[in-house]
DNA sequence: CCTTAGCACTCGCATTTCTTGAGTGCCAAG
DNA sequence: CTTGGCACTCAAGAAATGCGAGTGCTAAGG
C-alpha cells in the first residue's frame, strides 16, 4: 500500500526526469501524476526515498533527482516495456535487408541503432571463437609468399600474409589446400588447435616446414581475441545532451575509443536478454555517468556477439531496451539467412 | 620592406593565436617578437591587414584573430615545414609496422595520426577502382548459392552472395572460377566491365545463366564506390578545444558521420603532396570552423586513397602537415610491402 | 613618408550585490 | 497517515560596478 506509492512516487520521479533533465519538485509531481494525495505527502515519501538511496537532491533547496540505485530498481521492477510499433518493426527490417556483405550488416546496424535510440550504438563483429569454419583459401603472392584467407560462417574474413622459407610450386599449395580445406571445413574455431597438429603431422616430412607455417597463420588469425571490433556510430548524440548538461563528453568518447574497454563490457553481457547497466556500475574510468544497454545477438540465444547503445544514465531505459532487444533479433535473423 | 613586415606580423599573429587561443594584441606581439618596431606600428600593420581580410576583430576592443583568409596565406607562404625528429620517425615506422592485414593498418594509422597530431584522425580504404584483381573466389555454400570473394592487390577484400537459378555442380563451380581467374587476374578493376562481358559470352550456353549472375555481382562489388570507406579516430580530441572554445562539437561530429561528404571532400585531394582546406573552404555545412589536412596515399604519387587530419582553424598547421606527410609515406612503403 | 609617444575612448569580462522563487522540512491539526 | 501552513535555504538570473587590455587618432620626430 505504502510501499506501492513509493513506488509509484520513484516512478513519476524518473519518468519526469528523464523528459525534463530537471531536478522535479513534490507540486510538480503531482500535478502531472494523477497520485490521488497533496504534495506534503509526496515530500514525506520523497524524504523516505532519500534515505535508502534511490533519489538525492542536487543543492538543499532543489527538487529530487533518481540515483543510480533508483534507476537501476526503476528497470528492474518499474520499466514497462512497450511493444514495438508495427511501423517500427518495418523501418529496422528495410533498414538492414538490404545489407550485401557482413561489414554492411555491422555498419546499417550500428547506424539504425544509433537513428532510433538517439543514442551513441555499439556493434562488436561477430566473435570468431564462437564460430566455425566456412573456407580456407591459399593463395600464392611470389613463390616464398602466401595469402591465406580465413572465411568463418557468419561471413567474417581475415587474411594474412604467410612467408615460407624455401620457394613453394603452385602444385604443392594445391594439395596443401586440399587437404586442410578437408581437416578444417565446417569446424568450429574452438577446435582448430588440435585438428591442426594433426594435420602437419600427417603432412609428408617435405611439406611439414610449409604446413607448419602454414597452420601457425591460421591459428594465430583464428584465436585473434585482442583485435575483436567494435563498430561505433551515433557520436554526435554525445554532444546533444552536453548542450543542456555539464557532463563532459571528453571521457566518454575517450573510453568509447578503448576498444579494449568496450570489448570488456560487451563480453560480460549475459547470455540471453538485455542487460543493463547503469551509471558507476560500468565500472569504467570516464563512463561514470552513462548507462550502457547491450543484448546478444546470433544463433538463437547462444550469441555470437553484443550491440548495444550508450547514453547518459538518465535515458529513457524502456525504450532503449526495446530498440537494442528488436535489433539484435533483427540481425540475428539477418545473418542466418546469409 | 614594409610588405615583409607585415606578413610578419600575420606570422607571429597566426602562432601566437595557435598557441594560446586568445586575440592577440599589439603590445603583445612586440613583447614576444623581436619584430623591433613600437606597438603603434604594429597596430598601423594591423589596421592594414584587417583591411586586406587576413586577420579580424572580436569585439571592438579585443585583439586581432586570423580569419581563414589570414591562415591560408600564412599556409601557403609563411608556414616552416620542419622535418620530422628521427624519434618520431621510429615512432611512426614501429607503430605501423606491426600490421597484420589492410584492416589493420588502416586501423593503426588512424590511431597514429590522431595521436600524433592530437586531432582527428581520417583514413579512407584503398580505392577499389584504382586497384588491381589479386584473386577471386568461388565457393558453394548450398546448391543453389556462391559466395564470391574478391581480393584486391592493396588486400581489400569484398564479399557477396549469389544466389543461382537452378542447382550448380561442385566440378562446375571449379570450371568457372578457374576461367574467372584466368580473365581478370592481375587486370585492373576498371578494365573488369569489357573483360567480364567478353568472359560471359565466351562461356559455353549452358554455364550462361550462371556465368552472368556470377559475372553481375564481381562487377557490383567491383565497382562499388558508394560505400568506400572511412576510418575515424581521436574524436575525444574534439572536445578538447570545446574546454576552452566555444565552438559547438555537435555539428562537427554530425559532419564527420556523414560518410558521402568526408569522401567527397577527402576524394578532392590533388594528387601530389599536402592538400589544405581551412574553414568555409571546406564548404560543408557543420564544418566552418574547422579546417582538413589530406594527403594521398599509396602507389608513390598515383593514390590510392586518401588520409589526414581534421582540426580547429586555429590548429597547428605546420605540425599537421609534417605529420600527415609522413605518415602517407609510410603507410604506402607498408602497403607495398605487402 | 614612416615611426612613435601620448591620450582619450571603447567595451568585454569578471566580480559583486541583490532579488526572486522553487522547493524543502517540520509542526500541529484533521 | 495525511495535509495545510510557515519559516528557511539556496541556486540561478539580473543588474551594477570596476578593471584593463586594446584600439584609433593626432601630432611630433627622424
Amino acid at each position: 500500500m505504502l510501499e506501492d506509492r513509493r513506488l509509484a512516487v520513484l516512478r513519476a520521479i524518473v519518468e519526469d526526469y528523464v523528459s525534463t533533465h530537471e531536478p522535479v519538485g513534490s507540486k510538480a509531481l503531482v500535478e502531472r501524476h494523477s497520485l490521488g494525495v497533496s504534495p506534503a505527502t509526496i515530500r514525506n515519501d520523497m524524504a523516505a526515498l532519500e534515505d535508502e538511496g534511490y533519489i538525492a537532491q542536487p543543492h538543499t533547496s532543489a527538487g529530487r533527482i533518481p540515483t543510480d540505485l533508483g534507476y537501476r530498481l526503476f528497470v528492474d521492477r518499474l520499466a514497462a516495456v512497450k511493444p514495438l510499433s508495427s511501423g517500427e518493426r518495418r523501418a529496422i527490417e528495410q533498414f538492414l535487408s538490404g545489407a550485401v556483405d557482413l561489414d554492411d550488416v555491422m555498419v546499417r546496424t550500428v547506424r539504425l541503432l544509433a537513428q532510433v535510440t538517439r543514442q551513441v550504438a555499439l556493434v562488436q563483429y561477430p566473435s570468431l571463437t564462437r564460430s566455425s569454419v566456412r573456407h580456407v583459401e591459399l593463395i600464392s603472392i611470389s613463390t616464398t609468399r602466401l595469402l591465406l584467407i580465413l572465411i568463418a560462417d557468419t561471413g567474417r574474413i581475415e587474411q594474412r600474409t604467410i612467408e615460407i622459407n624455401e620457394p613453394i610450386s603452385e602444385q604443392l599449395i594445391g594439395e596443401l589446400r586440399a587437404r586442410l580445406l578437408t581437416v578444417v571445413m565446417g569446424q568450429p574455431f574452438s577446435a582448430l588447435a588440435t585438428l591442426l597438429e594433426q594435420f602437419t603431422e600427417n603432412c609428408e616430412p617435405s611439406l611439414r616446414p610449409a604446413a607448419a607455417s602454414i597452420t601457425a597463420t591460421l591459428l594465430d588469425a583464428a584465436m585473434e581475441t585482442v583485435d575483436e571490433r567494435i563498430v561505433l556510430g551515433g557520436t554526435a548524440h554525445l554532444a546533444r545532451y552536453g548542450e543542456a548538461f555539464p557532463i563532459d563528453i571528453q571521457p566518454v568518447l575517450e573510453a568509447l575509443e578503448e576498444q579494449v574497454v568496450l570489448m570488456r563490457l560487451m563480453g560480460e553481457a549475459t547470455n540471453s536478454g538485455v542487460t543493463v547497466r547503469i551509471g558507476q556500475e560500468t565500472d569504467v574510468e570516464g563512463l561514470q555517468s552513462t548507462s550502457l544497454v547491450t543484448a546478444r545477438y546470433g544463433r538463437h540465444g547462444q550469441g555470437l556477439a553484443s550491440l548495444g547503445v550508450v547514453g547518459p544514465t538518465h535515458m529513457d531505459y524502456a525504450g532503449a531496451i526495446r530498440s537494442v532487444n528488436a535489433v539484435s533479433q533483427y540481425v540475428t535473423r539477418i545473418l542466418e539467412e546469409q
